[in-house]
DNA sequence: CTTTTGTTTCTTATAGACAAAAATCATTTG
DNA sequence: CAAATGATTTTTGTCTATAAGAAACAAAAG
């Protein structure tokens, strides 16, 4: 059977909409709702009618007001609302950072089923999509294996990842003043500056931050094979944090000027200068990874 | 129910090694005989088993001799032993070319299925495999959309692939002259020299040729991140020969003479001779490709 | 005649079942 | 006791079933 995380999400959504509604107010229209809510009315219909069971929404048609005076309004847990698969993702990382991150560790299809109650075909499907990671490999009607967080392979991702981020930094460089991509770099530089302000307290927002200024580099020339590379390096970042969070702070402080100066050169319009700012910066981060690679 | 293409394949190759074993020989020990199978010794008493069961091997226990006087032995059919996963690969490619190969195009799961005559859950396991060749997209609870064999996908495809190749084909030009892969390369150069003189009736051969040369050339400095890549433009050429087999011949002795010329300039190690080469060669791959993409 | 709701049909996501194949444990034989 | 076979257990590949959700069709209302 699905899960039903799409309503639970969307009826939580809703509520917040709602309550922006006075009392009294008419109800927007299904077609409305779903748009809002990015769902088909199928599943708004069965929102409001979760609505109305609880009393916040009352009369039916096209005659539906908002009831706002009654007792709170009861969300789903933030938890009921997550897609199986993202919380696949999420368990299996832990997984491995827990147990087994052994390089040539066998990965066992019914076990992990178990270990996160769910069924094989959901943990088949994930390792079918996780297996462009680079990360684990099939063995035909045997299992899959753990081919380890080495060194070997943070050496290959970061070989292509300057490939790529060169280029992108080269192309952003050689944009005209009105791209509008100059405005959005200046807000990221903003934020990088805020950041930094509150860098005691704030340092765990750098991780977000990072991708995004990443991202916003290589959008200056979109690529599908180099966008699908970056999802690899955001999603190995995410968990490279999760296992090494020594001197985190430190390390992200350091890497915020770094971006600074990047930032910089590409406002400069000078390519040298970028390749520089944009090699010290992968160079740094490569090594802050190497750091955390297992051994062998 | 699992598809019982392993145990055919074993089955089939099993006729072919008990041949060459003279009448009344010894029948190799079962773990021998999984080892040049390659499948466990469960699929290899299924052999046994079969095997006996058509008169071929006699006798039981350590005892079993192979007896080759009696009638013609009776192999399955090749298409039986081919993996379910392969075959969907083949079919998808070929309904993609033969109906609905516009961009845009909404790929129903369930009709899918029911054309290749397989359960949804096989479609669907090829699908998350296939997302990584760039050629379709996820819509979450909705399906999947194919968004083209278009000119952007062409673009982007080579020049991730220029990077690659370029980068290859230095280090290997890089390489000291004991590396075993100049001995392989010159094996290569010799191919290419014989399937010059047969173009005319083996034109079609190129294919595969070509894929060993890109690859070989990779192998030089090998990354996880660009053998993943090749696996891609494998699959994509592949499915372009299907598509466009016009002035096949010619294109194809074109490529050859391109990639002698790409090899001569990797055997002088003039890093801009190979750079020369290498982008001439790539050009005009390019425009091959882009030849047979969809408008828009 | 466009927008909204009511109803029905179709598709996707997930669970559950089961034969094929692998892996493990036990026994025999040279 | 090492290597082979025999028997048993576990896991993978594939099918079927079904609720959740999307999409399509139909009727009503402004």
């Amino acid at each position: 059977m699905k899960t039903d995380t799409v309503f639970k999400r969307a009826f939580n959504d809703a509520l917040d909409l709602v309550s922006r509604i006075p009392d009294g107010g008419a109800l927007p229209s299904e077609n409305t709702l779903g748009a809002r809510l990015k769902v088909s009315r199928t599943t708004v219909r069965k929102v409001i009618a979760a609505l109305e069971a609880q009393g916040i929404v009352d009369g039916d048609g096209r005659e539906r007001v908002v009831r706002t005076t009654g007792e709170a309004m009861q969300p789903f847990p933030h938890s009921e609302t997550i897609p199986m698969a993202a919380q696949v993702e999420e368990r299996f990382m832990e997984w491995l950072l827990r147990d087994n991150a052994r390089p040539g560790t066998a990965i066992n299809e019914l076990e992990l089923a178990r270990q996160f109650g769910i069924a094989t075909t959901g943990i088949r499907e994930f390792l079918n999509r996780f297996q462009r990671f680079g990360l684990i490999e099939k063995r035909p009607n045997s299992g899959w294996v753990f081919k380890g967080f080495t060194e070997s392979f943070a050496l290959e991702l970061f070989e292509i990842r300057e490939m790529f981020e060169l280029r992108s930094a080269r192309a952003l460089a050689a944009l005209p003043d009105d791209s509008p991509l100059w405005a959005q770099l200046e807000a990221l530089r903003r934020e990088h500056l805020q950041l930094l302000d509150d860098i005691e307290t704030r340092f765990h927002d750098f991780s977000d931050l990072d991708s995004r200024f990443h991202r916003l580099i290589s959008s200056a020339a979109p690529n599908r094979f180099i966008d699908s590379f970056y999802d690899i390096i955001t999603v190995i970042f995410h968990f490279h944090y999760q296992w090494n969070k020594q001197d985190e702070r430190q390390r992200n402080e350091v890497a915020i000027r770094e971006h600074l100066t990047y930032i910089d050169a590409l406002f400069g319009r000078n390519i040298a200068l970028v390749e520089l700012a944009c090699r010290a910066h992968l160079i740094s981060a490569k090594q802050t990874l190497l750091r955390s690679t297992s051994q062998q």
